[in-house]
DNA sequence: AATCCCACCAACCGCTCCTTG
DNA sequence: GCAAGGAGCGGTTGGTGGGAT
């Protein structure tokens, strides 16, 4: 992380947060079988949100932020798992290089599937396979000394970053995707944003 | 059979963003 | 406009299983 850390880095006891929940009274490490029974029992019957409150009244000793992670990643039903496939592959690639590291965007993208698994499949799958290319997994240019006929060398046009003017407002197209990215806080999820399955094939 | 190495992935940490009062 | 707290995000870590030696 290169975040801006700020000078009270180093004096973490002088954190102007409180932590997010008492940890010596949180069990961590790997969810078992009666603490995801509990978890989906109170998420079924009084819905998701209000992490922070969560875990007291669903019975849990862990921290809200924990049981969103695994709701979020691994109960929820509407989860596809399983292995990817080559289109989902592709598609991917094409939204991560137009939106960067933006998982969760691309993760809005692919229904079934979540940022964390999008995350972990490419830095262990995809990132590879695009260095196999001759393709840096970070600018999605061609690697000069790999130079190989795969790709031209296109620069990439309007990959967000928070110092560009228009972050998060802005309308992004790639040439050979039939994609129409507008991101909107106000805007509602449209229709029109859902071609992504035709663009990948 | 033992061990080492590597890939995978669930989960954690620390930060920023967003909402609310 | 500001501060505080909750929610969400992205980077990283650690445990585990499988293949190689």
């Amino acid at each position: 992380m290169n975040r801006s850390l700020g000078p009270l880095m180093a004096f973490p006891h002088f954190s102007a947060r409180s932590p997010c929940c008492e940890k010596e009274h949180t069990n961590k490490g790997a969810w078992s079988k009666e603490e995801d029974d509990r978890l989906i029992a109170h998420i079924r019957a009084h819905g998701e949100g209000g992490w922070r409150s969560l875990p007291k009244a669903a019975g849990l000793s862990r921290c809200g932020k924990s049981c969103r992670l695994r709701w979020i990643n691994y109960l929820r039903p509407d989860l596809k798992r399983g292995n990817f496939t080559e289109e989902e592959d592709e598609l991917i690639i094409k939204l991560h290089s137009l939106l960067g590291n933006k998982w969760s965007l691309i993760a809005g993208s692919m229904p079934g599937r979540t940022d964390n698994e999008i995350k972990n499949y490419w830095n262990t799958h995809i990132k590879r396979k695009l260095l196999s290319r001759g393709i840096d997994p970070q600018t999605h240019s061609r690697i000069p000394e790999a130079a190989g006929n795969q790709m031209p060398n296109v620069p990439l046009q309007g990959t967000p970053s928070k110092d560009s003017p228009g972050y998060g407002r802005s309308c992004f197209r790639l040439p050979d995707l039939n994609l129409d990215l507008t991101l909107s806080h106000d805007a509602e999820p449209s229709p029109s944003s859902s071609n992504y399955g035709e663009a990948a094939a």
